[in-house]
RNA sequence: GGAGAGGUGGCAGAGUGGUCGAAUGCGUCCGACUUGAAAUCGGAUGUACGGAAACGUACCGUGGGUUCGAAUCCCACCCUCUCCGCCA
C-alpha cells in the first residue's frame, strides 16, 4: 500500500512513477475522497471534543451534589443530545470515505524503484549475468516429462484423475529426488543464516491482504469457501505474515527465514501454457526466502538475497541467467524485481525458476510490521524482501535435463548424491 | 461438535457507568549513590491521525446498540483456554 500522506504531498511525483508500470492508475479519485475526509474528520473532531467536554461537566456536576433533573444538567442533556445527532450523520460518511480510500489505496501498485530500467514488457528485461555452460549434447535431450515418464519417477494421468489436470504425483526416485532437493535447499540457506519456518499452508483474508495477493488478485488463488481461508501461493505469505501487527525491536533486524511449502495456484488464464510437465502446476513444491529488514538496507540485503537463491543453481551445477524485470514486468507489490532463470536444453532456452523482489514498505504498510529502535522514540516500517530459494519442481526438471546422458539415464548432481544415495537414476 | 471460563498497555494483572488512556508489579530508558557492577532510591516510558506548538481526536478482541457520558451495561460475531466427544 502507497502511504496515502506521500500521495497527498507529492500526487505529481507519485502519478508519474506509477505511469512507468503497465497499465493505468488513477490517483485523482483517491485525493478527492480524501480531501473530503480530511474535511469531515476535522468537522467530527470538533464536535466530539464539545461532547466529550459535556461529559465531563455532567459528571462533575453530579459528583458535587447537583440533582439529575437540575435545569443546567437538562441542559447540557439536550446539548449532547443535538451534538450526538449531528455526529450521527457524520460518522457513516466518514467511515464510508475511509473504505472507499483504503479500497482504492489497495489496488494501487507499488512504485517502481527509480534503479528499475523502464519497459513495456518482458522483451525489454535487462540480462545482469549469465554462470555455466549450457548443456547442448550432441544427443537430443529429451524433455523433462518424456524422461521422467520413461523413468517411471512421475505420473500426470494418475494424479489427474485423483484431482484435476495440472496436478502431478511422483513416484519412487522421483519423490526422493524432490525430496532431496527440499532437503538440500533448506540445509543451504540454514548454512546462510535464514532460519527454518514451517507456516500453515492455508491463509486468511487478512494475511493474504497484507502480502498483496487480495484484493486484486483473488481469482489467482484456491479458496476455501466455507472458511475464511485461502491455500497459500507461496510461503511468502504465512512467513511475512508472522509479523503483521507487530512491533519488532530493531535489534532482532534483519529478520531472515527459509521455507519449504507446497504453493497452490489456480493458474487462471494460462490455459494453453506449459500444459506438460513440472514448469506450471496448481501445485508446486518451493523453498521460499522471506527477509524482513531496516529500510536503509534494503537494497543490499535484496542483493544478498539474490545471491543466496544463485548459490543453489551454482552448487547444483545448473546454468542460469540473472535477469532484472523492467518497470513493465515487475510484480504488483514489488519496486524492484530480479528473476534466476535455468537453462532447460530441450527447449534451447532459459526458463523463470526464481524471482527475487524487494517490496520495500509495500506490504509493512498493508501488514501493519514495524520497528522500533530501543531507547528511540517512534516506530517505523520495515522493508519486506523475497525470493524462491528454488522453485524444486522446476528445479527437478533442470535436473532431469541438464544432467540427461545419452542412454537415458539421469547423472545426480554431486550434492545430492548424499542425500539421495546414489549417483544415478 | 457439546459445556464452561476468558480476551485490558512490551509482559503480568487491577479496574463492573463519570476528570480512566487506564492502578500496581515486572521490563525498558534517564538520573543519583558506587572505583565499577549489583542492590537501593528518584524520574520517565503505548499506538495512530491532525497541528509549528499548545493541544485535540481515536483505540481496553471485532462490529453494532443503550446513555449527556462506556474498558465497565445490552446484542451479534471472532479468537483463546479448560473439560467432554471425535481424531493423525
Amino acid at each position: 500500500m502507497l502511504d496515502l500522506k506521500l500521495l497527498r504531498e507529492n500526487p505529481d511525483r507519485i502519478q508519474t512513477q506509477l505511469n512507468r508500470r503497465n497499465g493505468s492508475y488513477d490517483i485523482q479519485a483517491i485525493l478527492s475522497l480524501d480531501r473530503q475526509c480530511r474535511e469531515l474528520e476535522q468537522m467530527r473532531s470538533q464536535l466530539q471534543t464539545r461532547s466529550n467536554e459535556i461529559g465531563k461537566l455532567v459528571g462533575q456536576k453530579m459528583k458535587s451534589g447537583t440533582k439529575p433533573d437540575d435545569d443546567e444538567i437538562l441542559a447540557f442533556k439536550a446539548e449532547g443530545n443535538q451534538l450526538k445527532a449531528d455526529l450521527s450523520k457524520l460518522e457513516p460518511r466518514e467511515k464510508d470515505l475511509k473504505a472507499a480510500i483504503e479500497t482504492l489505496l489497495l489496488q494501487l501498485p507499488n512504485l517502481p524503484s527509480a534503479t528499475t530500467p523502464d519497459g513495456k514488457s518482458e522483451d525489454e528485461n535487462v540480462e545482469i549475468r549469465t554462470w555455466g555452460q549450457e548443456y547442448k549434447p550432441k544427443h537430443a535431450v529429451l524433455p523433462h516429462y518424456e524422461i521422467a515418464e520413461k523413468l517411471g519417477i512421475i505420473t500426470t494421468d494418475k494424479a489427474t484423475k485423483i484431482a484435476q489436470t495440472r496436478f502431478v504425483a511422483l513416484l519412487g526416485a522421483g519423490a526422493a529426488l524432490e525430496r532431496a532437493l527440499i532437503q538440500f535447499m533448506l540445509d543451504t540457506q540454514i548454512e546462510a543464516g535464514y532460519v527454518e519456518v514451517m507456516p500453515p499452508l492455508l491463509a486468511n483474508t487478512d494475511s493474504m491482504t497484507a502480502t498483496g495477493q487480495l484484493p486484486k488478485f483473488a481469482e489467482e488463488s484456491f479458496k476455501c469457501s466455507d472458511d475464511d481461508l485461502w491455500l497459500i501461493p507461496t510461503a511468502e505469505v504465512p512467513v511475512t505474515n508472522l509479523y503483521r501487527d507487530d512491533i519488532i525491536d530493531g535489534a532482532e533486524l534483519p529478520i531472515q527465514h527459509c521455507a519449504y511449502t507446497p504453493c497452490f495456484r489456480r493458474e487462471a488464464g494460462s490455459y494453453g501454457r506449459d500444459t506438460r510437465g513440472l514448469i506450471r502446476l496448481h501445485q508446486f513444491n518451493k523453498v521460499e526466502l522471506v527477509k524482513l529488514v531496516r529500510p536503509e538496507t534494503s537494497e543490499e540485503e535484496h542483493l544478498k538475497l539474490l545471491r543466496n537463491a544463485e548459490a543453489i543453481l551454482e552448487a547444483l551445477q545448473l546454468p542460469y541467467r540473472t535477469i532484472e524485470l523492467c518497470t513493465g514486468d515487475i510484480g504488483f507489490g514489488a519496486g524492484k524485481c530480479f528473476d534466476i532463470e535455468v537453462w532447460l536444453p530441450s527447449a534451447d532456452t532459459y526458463r523463470e525458476i526464481s524471482s527475487c523482489s524487494n517490496f520495500y514498505d509495500f506490504q509493512a504498510r498493508r501488514g501493519n510490521i514495524r520497528f522500533k529502535e530501543s531507547g528511540q522514540k517512534g516506530t517505523h516500517f520495515v522493508h519486506t524482501l523475497n525470493g524462491s530459494g528454488l522453485a524444486v519442481g522446476r528445479t527437478m526438471a533442470a535436473v532431469l535435463e541438464n544432467y540427461q546422458r545419452e542412454d537415458g539415464t539421469i547423472a545426480v548432481p554431486e550434492v545430492l548424491k548424499r542425500y539421495l544415495g546414489r549417483d544415478t537414476l
